[in-house]
RNA sequence: GGGCAAGUGGCGGAAUGGCAGACGCGCACGGUUCAGGUCCGUGUGUCCGAAAGGACGUGGGGGUUCAACUCCCCCCUUGCCCACCA
């Protein structure tokens, strides 16, 4: 218990305001800064090895990085600090982002909701092309979701990170059309007989060069959208799904699937016929290469449109017999698959059909092998006062520069305009404007980083939320060292691989599963960075996680959506309002997005933290969510206060324990407490441990009214309440004689010995129901139990005689006569 | 639409095949008190019964078993997550 970790929110009070903290927060990131992926050695690497590799000419720049036609050798410095920045795990860069008006300020893909709005405040969230930092976390993918199978979390929170980070393996495969290729990805290259149109996303880059200036000959009506030219039509959609939010684009009516043709065709490359090419936005941009090749017959989605647009539909799976229709996407034989001395037909294994469609098209050089994944870079730069500065500068370059270590940590500029400029929530236009960006004073810098005194801009953008929590767990096992984040020794201790921690992480994590592909998936990509550079022994920041339940109240939403304070809603005849106006209520996670929070300092002022501690732990399971019915909690306080009590004499103030021996029968129900508290906690099942020691102490209470209990059983109802009271036990502990802490002192043991009575109670059933209870020893065997069972009054009147047919006796628990 | 979890007294919950309702809240009655609160004690699943006692009972239906809250099948309800991912 005294390693579990403090809340996410916790680390974020001290991380905003305090600079001795956010250093190594800064630090952490310069690491992040200075690090690029190599992609052969499966792992982060510093970026001075690949500055030093690119010059000696044993390394190229990695595909993509250089947009510039030239090799590495005749680049200018400034062109070679552009390749370099293009490698590092921590980037600038425009691409299109989340940008919330009414929040001002930009989002990462886990902080938006799946209808399109903020998590936090629920606004509208627009894609917007815009400058921003980013982490390269996709270069961590496979790693992350291969190490899920290492470490003790909820399967639940394992599937979601899966799902997030959406591993798919498949095939890219290129679609030749004059002027610009297009290339698609697809998990059943295996179909791609049956491919009979591409789709490209709105956004994509080719839409423009494939896009042709008329009609062709014999166009269907339905493919042109009504308009007179592909020019105008693609025009026209694209600006109709632009102005469509993600809500509507999800939600059920707009499944309708829609779209145009472009007017061009791209060709099949293993038919070797002309298929034409549309744009719908039913593909995205945001994954795989936003660009399909539709097979109707075998998916869903291409069959609903390719149904709607009249294009063809080619079966090259044979489904079932009875089979009705639709899009077949189960396993059968390959038919119509067949084409130039290479044919599937026949081959019932989809994995054998893949494979040897995969060695088809590479033969061909029109595609090959490839895995995708849904997990987007994490988008890093938030417009808000409260937030870690970034510890960079640009120089007249406009590229970013690292503050050096020395200089850390670079603090918040004092103001007193904290807020982010917001505009109207529907303002998709609107650009967002960094608090930060308003202090002159503090953006424009002269620095002398190693080539004398120059003006520097100091980046405006803030940290988010998240930065600080990627590493904080580690804070707390050196939380003064001023040398570095965490002493290595001190980690490797806590934290290091074991034999039952084989990534090594925390032993216990305990937190909320709304953190499951936030928090838990951005600490752990921030601590296999660390992990690569050197800094941590371990590669996973947490072994074991367990989900807390959620403590629920009512909440309201107004006729906007917007949810509106609870304390501030009244009830007239099963209606509810707030300022006026008429709210819904719903149930939900007491929390501020719900606007339904209820501060525990009410109940800690008049009943205790303690108390307050003990109450939320009795009420239920750790895991299980449950209402908040503040009502109970004298239940846990009236314990405390019994305990208190039994060793302290209320009207002297002084101890009152006795130095006697235990009696036999309170020994035997001390040591049975003991056994099950110290059972319920190692379970985390506090809930059945306070019980059980509540029972002991009301059996105390009653044996010593006036005083007097035996130190012994006092001490140990100190002692196994204080995991969950700890101040109320150490001040009864230090008043019961002890100089030092109870942390010093082992959690009781029971003895096994006294945990089974001499003597016990057994029901005897009758056909299975019970009709007597029997005294019978602890130890008796089934003979003996039988035997004492026939002997019972009740038993033989309710046998009246008859026969049994069989007895089943089971020692130390029951008896069935079965008549 | 898909996945996961849950469903037990007035309420939170306990029991993982072996006496259903531990422990707590609430409630009732009693004690202490000038009185109220605190505190202490007794009782409290439902129904029949004055009682003894009996019948019923863990969302609904079926099954396995000497025995089912617990295991299996079907259904209902609620909550959470995901949702055009090619």
């Amino acid at each position: 218990l005294r390693r579990l970790g403090l809340g996410h929110d916790t680390r974020r009070s001290i991380a905003t305001t305090d600079p001795e903290f956010y250093r190594w927060t800064q630090w952490i990131f310069l690491k992040i800064f200075n690090a690029w992926y190599d992609i052969e050695a499966d792992k982060a690497r510093p970026i001075d090895e690949l500055i030093s590799e690119l010059d000696g000419g044993s390394r190229e720049p990695s595909e993509g990085t250089n947009p510039f036609q030239i090799p590495w050798s005749e680049l200018d410095a400034v062109q070679r600090r552009q390749v370099v920045d293009n490698h590092r795990l921590a980037y600038r860069a425009e691409s299109l982002v989340n940008w919330a008006p009414g929040l001002g300020t930009v989002l990462a893909n886990e902080e938006v909701t799946a209808d399109g709005r903020s998590e936090r405040g629920n606004f509208p969230v627009f894609r917007r092309p815009l400058p921003q930092w980013k982490m390269r976390i996709t270069a961590y993918s496979d790693r992350l979701v291969r190490d899920l199978e290492h470490i003790d979390w909820p399967d639940k929170v394992r599937t979601m990170q899966r799902n997030w980070i959406g591993k798919s393996t498949g095939a890219h495969v290129r679609f030749a059309c004059g002027s610009a290729d297009i290339e698609v990805f697809t998990t059943r290259p295996d179909t791609l007989f049956g491919a009979t149109y591409v789709v490209l996303a709105p956004e994509h880059d080719v839409v423009d060069a494939v896009t042709a200036q008329a009609w062709p000959e014999g166009t269907k009506q339905a493919w042109t959208g009504g308009f007179a030219s592909p020019v105008d039509a693609v025009a026209a959609y694209r600006t109709s799904v632009a102005g469509v939010s993600d809500l509507e684009r999800q939600t059920g009516e707009a499944k309708d699937k829609t779209g145009v043709f472009t007017g061009s065709f791209a060709t099949n490359p293993v038919t070797g016929k002309t298929i034409p090419i549309f744009i719908a936005d039913y593909v995205l941009m945001g994954y795989g290469t936003g660009a399909i090749m539709a097979v109707p017959a075998e998916d869903e989605r291409d069959h609903a449109f390719a149904t709607k647009f009249e294009l063809p539909i080619i079966r090259t799976v044979q489904p079932p017999d009875g089979f009705d229709g639709g899009a077949y996407t189960g396993d059968g034989p390959r038919i119509n698959s067949s084409a130039d001395g290479f044919g599937l037909d026949g081959i019932a294994d989809k994995a054998e059909a893949i494979a040897k469609m995969n060695a088809y098209l590479e033969q061909l050089g029109q595609g090959q092998a490839a895995t995708t994944y849904r997990l987007r870079d994490w988008l890093f730069s938030r417009q808000r006062y409260w937030g870690e500065p970034f510890p960079i500068v640009y120089d007249q370059t406009g590229l970013p520069i690292a503050v050096p270590e020395s200089m850390l940590p670079v603090e918040l500029p004092e103001t007193d305009d904290f807020s982010p400029k917001s505009f109207p929530p529907d303002d998709a236009d609107s650009t967002p404007e960094p608090p930060l960006g308003r202090l002159a004073d503090w953006v424009d810098v002269t620095l002398d980083l190693g080539d004398g005194p120059k003006q520097y801009r100091r980046e405006t953008n803030t940290m988010p939320n998240w930065a600080g929590s990627c590493w904080y767990e580690m804070r707390y096992l050196d939380p003064t060292n001023a040398e570095r984040f965490v002493d290595p020794d001190v980690e490797r201790y806590w934290m290091g691989p074991s034999a039952d921690r084989p990534l090594g992480g925390v032993e216990l994590y305990v937190g909320g599963v709304e953190h499951a592909v936030l928090h838990l998936l951005y600490a752990r990509f921030w601590h296999k960075v660390l992990f690569d550079l050197g800094h941590v022994s371990s590669s996973e920041p947490f072994h074991r996680l367990v989900n807390q339940g959620m403590l629920q109240l009512p909440a309201y939403k107004n006729t906007d959506g917007f949810y509106v304070e609870a304390a501030q809603v009244t009830e007239t005849d099963g209606h509810f309002w707030y300022e006026g106006e008429q709210v819904t209520q719903e149930f939900g996670k007491i929390g501020k997005s719900l606007k339904n929070v209820v501060t525990p300092d009410d109940f800690i002022a008049e009943f205790g933290a303690d108390t307050f501690r003990l109450f939320e732990m009795f009420s239920g399971p750790l895991e299980q969510s449950r209402p908040w019915d503040a009502k109970a909690i004298v239940g846990p306080y009236r314990l405390l206060q019994r305990v208190w009590r039994i060793v302290i004499d209320e009207l002297t103030g002084a101890v009152h324990v006795s130095e006697d021996e235990v009696p036999d029968e309170l020994n035997r129900l001390m040591h049975k407490a003991v056994h099950a508290a110290r059972e319920g906690y190692e379970m985390l099942r506090f809930n059945t441990s306070i019980a059980r020691i509540t029972e002991l102490n009301n059996a105390v209470t009653q044996a010593y009214p006036h005083g007097g209990a035996p130190r012994v059983v006092a001490e140990a109802l100190v002692l196994m309440l204080a995991p969950l009271a700890p101040h109320a036990a150490e001040e009864l502990w230090s008043k019961l004689g002890h100089p030092t802490s109870l942390a010093r002192t082992e959690f009781p043991v029971a003895d096994q010995t006294l945990l089974v009575d001499a003597m016990i109670e057994v029901p005897v059933q009758i056909n299975g129901k019970v009709r007597a209870v029997i005294m019978v020893a602890a130890d008796s065997d089934v003979q003996a139990m039988e035997a004492a069972a026939r002997l019972d009054e009740k038993v033989i009147t309710a046998l009246d005689g008859r026969p049994t047919r069989r007895v089943i006796a089971v020692p130390g628990r029951l008896v069935n006569l079965v008549v």
